[in-house]
DNA sequence: CTTTTAATTGATATTGAGTATCAATAAGGA
DNA sequence: TCCTTATTGATACTCAATATCAATTAAAAG
């Protein structure tokens, strides 16, 4: 039994839902809840997050819905170094992350240099590049401020 | 009580094992059969691997070990796609990882290049940089070997 | 609009990685 | 050798994520 609000329930067509019914599944009451709360917060995000911030969708079903759309490709999955993978939603066909390493907040960035030196790394390797992955570490701009006006306090 | 057998708890000098004393950590039986071990096998392991391999060392004193070493900077962490994350043994100062994604084989590269790209991204990134990660992922030529010879068998 | 069929859902149980606890033990300096 | 403190490891626990499966729903067919 689905006991999604109507309000909540709305099914509004975006991009995220899309994608899943591009790969042949169902426009559901729950998946459009998941895929909306995605769009909506814009932000980076892990599964649990997802889970508490509705309530009224399984947790079995918002772990699907998130591996289908990773599935997709309209969702990154970020390894954080501990604790549980966040996700961003992909909005460049192919880019690269910085994560603020005080705050947490994801942002994204495209730079031809890397597929550059992709190229000239396969020299270098042992074997077929079939891909690659690169995360900067930040301190946002935000962070800064923040550590500045705490600093000013003393 | 320790219960490693006479053959196992021999304590050799290695670099990873006097990363530990350098911190001031004590040298014990547990710890040298975990440092030996991950010396010996050369391949990067999750830490279940190496307490499936170590039976007659405690999980905890495993776990601890590997964040003992990883804090040492001795060992890297690798954050794979699904699943536990993967240790090496850092060899080299600042290097990046490939990762064979057919067998799992992990290997280590260095590149001048990806310095430079760093530098050049701080100019368009929204905030200081304070660490970078970066994976490739290949098939190595083993797996490479492997699948020819796969083919040809049909 | 109703029927039909297969996909989907979600409460629950389960797995698996990793950590906290704490009494017993071992390391290493005095 | 003794003494103090770090370390160990069995156990219990937390947390993320998945498997199960009967009940429900989407949407295609009639």
């Amino acid at each position: 039994m689905c006991t999604i609000p109507a309000d909540t329930a709305q099914i509004i067509e975006t991009s995220l839902i899309t994608a899943l019914e591009d790969r042949g599944l169902r426009k559901t009451t729950a998946r459009a809840a998941v895929t909306q709360r995605i769009e909506l917060a814009g932000d980076a995000f892990t599964a649990e997050q997802l889970c508490r911030e509705l309530p009224e969708v399984g947790r079995a079903t918002v772990y699907r819905t998130i591996r289908h759309l990773v599935d997709a490709g309209a969702l990154c999955k970020l390894p954080i170094l501990d604790g549980a993978p966040m996700y961003s939603v992909a909005r460049v066909e192919h880019h690269h992350h910085t994560i603020c390493s005080r705050c947490g907040a994801v942002g994204e960035f495209r730079h031809s240099t890397v597929e550059r030196v992709m190229r000239s790394l396969e020299k270098e390797i042992d074997g077929d590049i079939v891909g690659h992955r690169m995360e900067i570490f930040i301190t946002c701009n935000q962070c800064l401020a923040a550590i500045a006006e705490g600093e000013s306090h003393d």
